[in-house]
DNA sequence: CTGAAAGCGCTTACAG
DNA sequence: CTGAAAGCGCTTACAG
C-alpha cells in the first residue's frame, strides 16, 4: 500500500536532486529558506521520515550509545542482574534521560563472552558505549582497541584511566558512616564487606572505616569485619552468624544497603530491636532503604548523577570526535535515618 | 591504521565475489563446505565483523526491538519512572534475556509527544516493539498504522486486540487478596486503589475485591474505598489521614506494593503494629516486599513471566513475518509473609 | 556451486 | 544556491 517514501520520492516531487533534498534533512546552509520550505511542506504531507539507517551508513554515525550492565558468574544474565539490582534501573533511566536529548538512544546489552562483545559493538557501529562495573580485563584491551569513546563507572584498576571514569567516593562514604557512629558513642563497631581482598571498589569502603577508627583511636578488631555476598541473603547469613555467635558490636558499617537490610530484617524478624540494640548504616542509598521501619541510614550514592556525567562526557566526545579521558569522582552523602542511635539509649534495652 | 575491512576486501582476498562471501556470512547453503571453511577463515584473521547496518539496509530488517515505558505526566521521562518503579527493570530485564538469545537488541524509549513516537520507530527501523503501560489514544492508532509486530501490556481497552495483549489477571489477583483476609476472619476490610473510575487495572483490582466482599456477605462500605497516587508517598498519605480519622479497618487491601509499602511504614513509625493492629496485603511483589519487617504479604505478579511472553509474541511473528494478534492473560498469585494476621490476634491488642 | 550487478536510502565532495 | 554521481557495506534475484 504505502511503499516506503524515500529521499528520491521526495526529490521527484519538489523537482530538485536527492542532494537538495539531503541539505534540507540536514538543515544545511545550503539551501535557499524557500526552497527549504517548500520541501519540508513535501515531507510533511508524505509523512516521510528519514532512515536512520541509512544516513548512518552514509555518515558513518549511528546515534546509539550501548550501555554494559555486568554479570557476576557466566550463568548470570543482564535479566536477572536487573531484578536484583535497583541501582542499575536508576542509571540507566538517567543516561536515556541525557542522549535522548541529542537524539541519540540506548541499547542495551549484558557483557557476553570476550570476543562477542566487540564483536557486538562492532556489527551495530555503536559511537560510544558505557560500561558498569567491572568485568575481566581483556574486556577493556578490547574495547579500547575498538578506539570509540567510552566510560568506564565504579571501576578502580588502573586501565580505568584509558578512559573515562566516574567513581563514588567510596573512602569518603565509609569514613562518614563510621564517624558518624562514632559521634554516637558507638566504639564497638563491625563492617560488613563484599570481597574485600579482590575488589576495590569494597577495600575503599573498609579503608574509609578503618581510617575513621583509627582516626578516633580506635583498634579495628578483626573479629569484626567480615565478608559476604552482596546480596539479600548475604545479609541474611551474616545476622544469623551474627546472632549465634554472641558477638557483642552495637554498631555495623554495612558496605551495601541490599545486604544491610538483610540484616535489619533478620534481625527484626528475630525481635532484636533496631537501632536500640544494633545501630546499622548501609551504603548505596537504594529506594527500600526508605521504605523500611525504622528507615536504613545510609550513604547515598548519587547514582543518577553518575549516569548523568557519564552520558554527558559520551556525548561530549561524540559530538567533538574526541577521544579524551576524564576521571570524575561522585561526592557521597551520609544520609540519617532511623536505623542509627546513640550509645546510651541502645545501653538502655 | 585499520581502515574498516568490508566484505569486498574478504571478497578479494579470497578470491571470489561479494556475493558469496554474503553467502558465507548467511550460512546459506549456496556455498561448498570447502569454500565457506576457507572465507570464515580469512574473515577471522581479519577480524572481519559484518556491519549490521548494512545488513539491515538491503534487507530490511534491524534486529532492533523498542521497549517503551510509560510516562505518566508530560513532565516525567523515563529516567524518573525507571527509578522509581522497580517493576519496570524486571520487566525489561527479562526481555533483553529473550530477545539476545535470536541476536536481537533492545533500544529503549520512553513515550515522546504523539507524532514523534512513530517518527521514531520509523527512522529506526524498528522490527517489532513493546509498550508497557497505558498511554493516549493517538499513540495506538499510530503504532496500528505502522503495522509493525507489536505487544501491549497491561492495556485493558477494546483496541488492546488489535495487537498482542498481556495482562495481569488482577481481578482475580485482588479477589485472592481479599479472600484472604476473610479467612483469617476479618470482616472490617478497606480497599486502596490508584484512580479506579479511570483506570482499568485499578478498576478491575477494585472489582476483585468487591467480588470476594460479596461471595462473603460483607458489604462494601463506601467509607472503606480509598484512592491514592500509586507512589510511595501516596501510601504515607493515606495512612496519616486514616490514623487521623479513626478509622475501624482491621484490614487493607492495597492495589500496589508500593504504596502499602507506605501505608506500613507509616503505621509502624507511628507505633502502630503490623499486622496484629492493621492487616496489610499489597499487589505486585515487587522486591522491597520481602525487605520489610514484617515482609508484606501481596499478591505476586509473574513480571518476568510477562515480559518473557511478550518477547516470545513479538520473536514469533519477526520470525514469521506475521502479524497475529493473542491476548495472554498472567495468573498471579497470593505471597503470604508477615503483614496479615487472623483477626483473633488483632483483638488482643 | 559461484558471479555480475542492481539496489537498499541516504551523504558528500566536487562542480557550476 | 543547486545538481550529478560516487560511495557507505551489505543482500538478492538472476544467470550460468
Amino acid at each position: 500500500m504505502n511503499k516506503k517514501t524515500n529521499i528520491a520520492e521526495i526529490a521527484r516531487i519538489a523537482g530538485v536532486s536527492t542532494a537538495t533534498v539531503s541539505y534540507v534533512i540536514n538543515d544545511l546552509d545550503k539551501v535557499s529558506e524557500k526552497t527549504k520550505q517548500r520541501i519540508r511542506k513535501i515531507m510533511a504531507d508524505l509523512d516521510y521520515i528519514p532512515s536512520l539507517n541509512a544516513r548512518s551508513l552514509s555518515n558513518g554515525q549511528t546515534k546509539l550509545i550501548g550501555v554494559t550492565l555486568p554479570l557476576i558468574a557466566p550463568s548470570d544474565t543482564t535479566g536477572s542482574l536487573l531484578e536484583t539490582n535497583p541501582f542499575f534501573a536508576e542509571y540507566l533511566g538517567e543516561i536515556h534521560k541525557v542522549i535522548s536529548a541529542y537524539e541519540y538512544d540506548l541499547l542495551l546489552s549484558g557483557i557476553q563472552s570476550k570476543g562477542k562483545y566487540k564483536n557486538w559493538i562492532k556489527s551495530r557501529g555503536l559511537d560510544g558505549i558505557i560500561l558498569l562495573g567491572y568485568y575481566p580485563t581483556d574486556i577493556y584491551e578490547e574495547v579500547k582497541a575498538l578506539n570509540i569513546p567510552t566510560v568506564l563507572t565504579d571501576v578502580y584498576e588502573s586501565y580505568a584511566h584509558d578512559f573515562h571514569s566516574i567513581n563514588t567516593d567510596d573512602i569518603e562514604g565509609s569514613y562518614l558512616a563510621t564517624k558518624h557512629m562514632i559521634e554516637l558513642g558507638h566504639k564497638k563497631i563491625g563492617f560488613v564487606g563484599g570481597n574485600i581482598q579482590e575488589s576495590p571498589i569494597h577495600n575503599n569502603r573498609y579503608l574509609g572505616y578503618g581510617k575513621a577508627m583509627l582516626e578516633a583511636n580506635l583498634t579495628i578488631n578483626n573479629d569484626y569485619v567480615f565478608e559476604t555476598l552482596t546480596t539479600f541473603e548475604g545479609g541474611v547469613t551474616l545476622a544469623n552468624r551474627l546472632m549465634a555467635g554472641k558477638v557483642d558490636l552495637t554498631a555495623l558499617i554495612v558496605d551495601a544497603d541490599i545486604v544491610a537490610l538483610g540484616v535489619m530484617k533478620t534481625c527484626q524478624d528475630a525481635g532484636k530491636k533496631i537501632p536500640e540494640e544494633l545501630s546499622i548504616v548501609g551504603f548505596d542509598d537504594i529506594q527500600a532503604a526508605s521504605f523500611t521501619s525504622p528507615g536504613l541510614t545510609t550513604i547515598r550514592q548519587f547514582i543518577s548523577k553518575k549516569g548523568e556525567i557519564a552520558a554527558n562526557l559520551i556525548m561530549k566526545d561524540i559530538l567533538a570526535n574526541t577521544r579524551t579521558t576524564e576521571s570524575k569522582t561522585v561526592k557521597s552523602q551520609l544520609i540519617i535515618r532511623g536505623s542509627t542511635c546513640p550509645i546510651s539509649q541502645s545501653k538502655k534495652k
